[in-house]
DNA sequence: AGAATAGTGTCTGTAAGACACTATGCC
DNA sequence: GGCATAGTGTCTTACAGACACTATTCT
């Protein structure tokens, strides 16, 4: 085939130079979602270095080839490092690269997407980040000038989220160790911005054999409300419909706000 | 924050050093499918150049800095190497990297995958690959050994195929210019192997407004069949129900087999 | 009592599955 | 006529939306 003399496979390895051919850099980005004060938040990190130096951005950074095994470990790692959670939802979403989404050079991200509930949070400083902070999806003016191509990540990120939930109990990812069904409700509605009637949500989600009773009720509200847990080791459930969203009733947005507090105040 | 002077980003990414840090490779790995033969079928390369050298695997191969200005680029020129064609349907699929899935080191590869119409293919020989081949998934042997992960990545395409095809009207890609709606039908039972009503199926393809009728008839069978075409530009369409199937009909493979010569003689 | 929240009863609407049926064209 | 293939009529089933209703607990 070509001019070179036949060497077998083990001599071609021994000899191989990774180096010869230029890469692309790689790197992971992680867009994680919790629910705070009612509302969907995203975990944001200063930059430490150049390039876009103090400029807030997506939790990431480079495949450590020593520390890595595989890039989903890379992701846990960073997502540890800057969490302190140790397995939440985590989903690969998509692969960026260009010649020219870095200034350094030809780059190519792989974005994942997690999701924590809040009642398992310890932030940490972390390395390589001179700061952390969580933003709320609707605040446009913090998710607005993130470094490299981040706000949009964020936005294809969201966008892909709202769509899986529509069909998916992913939103139990992100509900504390015990719920009601109502702040479960609260928080599709949080995540799709869009109402669902009560009793489609209630015959939906019952009907999945995804959640079950813990027995206690929380008494924070006026009537009081059946607790839930998610089903032990449960996979995300697929329901065989999209949730088609209601034609009506306007969003709650103080229901939301109450959340939070409902949330505070289930475990101590 | 460290004890370096402070620069600009000017200056530092003057200074920028992209060969400072170990970096994982990075390619690009393809699987084409296509309908021959009334079966799915998939393109091997056979490899020119160790490792794995004179063994099949998926088409792909390294991101060309100097080429390919993104990821997608680069996945269309991979294909159009291989197959002369233009612009099918192509979709990112997932991205593997690990560390031991290539015996060169740290290994990224990103995953997409591409519909195309048998009767638009003109195979080329094409750099790095000693041959080219159109195999049959059915076809254990041939799809079980091939190099890298490549094996187990066609399952993951394929499962994540036939999943996306009972929502979605993505075997619209796999159909020559004219079709009828028996040919459409075959392909979706192909696909998913499993056999669909037929009633349920016009009905829910003719309701999608996504293909319309160009006037002529299939005459190669029996009673003769409208031909459609797919409506130009038109995107895939997402069904709002999944194809549940039929819990009775066995799947008719003689009927498939059939179909090849449906799909030949259709257009002279 | 009255407000607020949890939770239900039951009707309608939509799209899929079942399956027997009719229609057309070749031999 | 007989076969094969295209295409339909119509009943059932599954599950979402609409919306008014009841239930419980707090003040």
């Amino acid at each position: 085939m070509n001019s070179t003399k036949e060497i077998t496979e083990a001599k071609f390895l021994k000899r191989y130079d990774p180096s010869r051919y230029e890469r692309p850099s790689t790197s992971i980005d992680c867009v994680i979602y919790t629910i705070l004060e009612g509302e969907l938040n995203i975990l944001l990190v200063k930059r430490a270095e150049h390039p876009f130096k103090e400029q807030w951005s997506l939790v990431g950074g480079y495949i450590d080839l020593k520390l890595d095994s595989d890039l989903e470990s890379a992701a846990k790692r960073k997502l540890a490092e800057k969490t302190g959670v140790k397995a939440p939802y985590l989903e690969q979403l998509m692969t960026i690269g260009s010649r020219d989404r870095d200034p350094r050079g030809w780059s190519v991200t792989v974005v994942y997407f997690a999701l924590i509930s809040a009642d398992s949070l310890t932030l940490q400083p972390g390395r390589g980040a001179l700061d952390t902070k969580w933003v709320k999806l609707s605040d446009k003016k913090a998710t607005g000038g993130l470094s490299f191509d981040h706000s949009e990540l964020l936005k294809l990120s969201t966008k892909r989220l709202q769509n899986k939930v529509l069909y998916t109990s992913l939103p139990l990812y992100l509900m504390p160790k015990e719920f009601t069904l109502s702040n479960l409700q609260r928080v599709y509605e949080v995540v799709l911005g869009q109402s669902i009637d009560p009793k489609s949500f209630r015959r939906r989600i019952l009907g999945a054999e995804i959640i079950e009773e813990t027995g206690r009720q929380n008494k924070e509200t006026k009537r009081h409300a059946k607790l839930y847990r998610r089903i032990k080791n449960s996979h995300p459930h697929y329901f065989v419909r999209n949730i088609e969203g209601c034609r009506s009733r306007p969003l709650n947005l103080k229901a939301n706000q109450q959340f939070l507090h409902g949330l505070k105040t289930v475990h101590e």
